[in-house]
DNA sequence: AGCTATTAATAAGA
DNA sequence: TTCTTATTAATAGCT
């Protein structure tokens, strides 16, 4: 919706990029606003531009409120058996859980490949095989639902085929039975006709 | 934009206000996964629906992620000055935290090639390709690792050499002046002598 | 879930 | 930024 179509990629042009990211907020913004009012719902969003600059937009309330009331819908699926923990254990465990993120964050980024300067040759090494062997599992697992997939997909078009046959031979017998019969011709292909206009094979996926 | 034009305000049919929730919800999405795109910006919005149904987007990492972020900026804007709030924050922050964790260890598992009976066969494909990047990108380290240290250990390598020979010449000359005064021969080999007995080539790791 | 007549968003240009 | 306008995209109302 332009004077062109756009391709859905960066923008090279860096004040274009300002410029669309300005005008497409605000278009945002004004749709996240309609959705909020036409649908009754609560939301928010947070948006950065590239230089980090932040935005944000909630509906109702604040946007604090609409997070809060997310933590509380993420964290409810959890069992969170413990309720002794008072306020100075918060404390504890926070410092334990930011570190804790820090260290799950660094090997997320090392099995990505990056941040490697820090690791040694061994350490390289196994990370490298254990890449390999994860790659193993998961090109196993993939293998498996498409094989699945397959052999659903064949028995289904088995099952179609045979239901033609069945309907493909009822045709004929119909036929036959005309020849002795013309009234009853007419008034049974009609009542046929929307299933003998195909049982097209649909293997949708 | 459609086949007439909408009032802005709450659709009273609650199955419309149904369709039109999700739709536009949908559109809602495409919108800010494009605005992420093209304008390289960062964003993470989370919708409730009337019967407080969570749905959330996030353009590049988790939505936790972009919500610490906000956190971060928002609370760099305050002075900060009142410790009042801290407990609660702790707490807040906590909750926060265990989500953000989990969402990071089931990433690692997946990683890893584990829990993978979620994942749908383009996730699975997804993983795939990724790790073979990371792989792709470990080996590259490793290898320029190597090389580092090979070209190191030769350079060692040429300069104890080269100490060698030097020693040895020496050597030489010192039995040349032995021979003019047996004394000082003895002397002169029992310091030499740990030099002597093999700077052996410690080539390290 | 699909299908279109319509309206709305927006890219390019000023 | 803001306005204009040619075009593309989203979607309201129906099936």
């Amino acid at each position: 919706m332009g004077r062109g179509k756009v391709e859905l990629k960066q923008i090279e042009n860096k004040i274009s990029r300002q410029v669309t990211f300005s005008k497409r907020r605000t278009g945002l913004k004004k749709k996240a606003h309609e959705i909020s009012l036409l649908c009754d719902a609560q939301l928010a969003f947070i948006i950065f531009n590239t230089r980090g600059k932040l935005s944000h937009f909630s509906s109702h309330s604040s946007v604090e409120n609409i997070l809060e009331r997310y933590e509380r819908h993420v964290n409810a699926l959890k069992i969170n058996g413990g309720e002794s923990g008072s306020q100075e254990n918060y404390a504890l465990e926070c410092l334990k859980l930011r570190s804790k993120v820090e260290v799950l964050e660094r090997n997320i980024r090392n099995l990505a490949g990056n941040d490697l300067d820090s690791l040694s040759l061994r350490e390289l090494q196994n990370l490298e095989h254990q890449l390999e062997a994860s790659l193993k599992r998961i090109r196993v697992k993939k293998n498996n639902t498409m094989k699945e997939s397959i052999s659903l997909l064949h028995k289904k078009a088995k099952a179609l085929q045979e239901r033609n046959s069945t309907l493909t031979k009822e045709i004929k017998d119909k036929k036959t039975v005309v020849v002795e019969d013309p009234d009853c011709w007419v008034e049974q292909t009609l009542m046929q006709s929307p299933q003998i206009s195909l049982p097209a094979l649909t293997l949708g996926l």
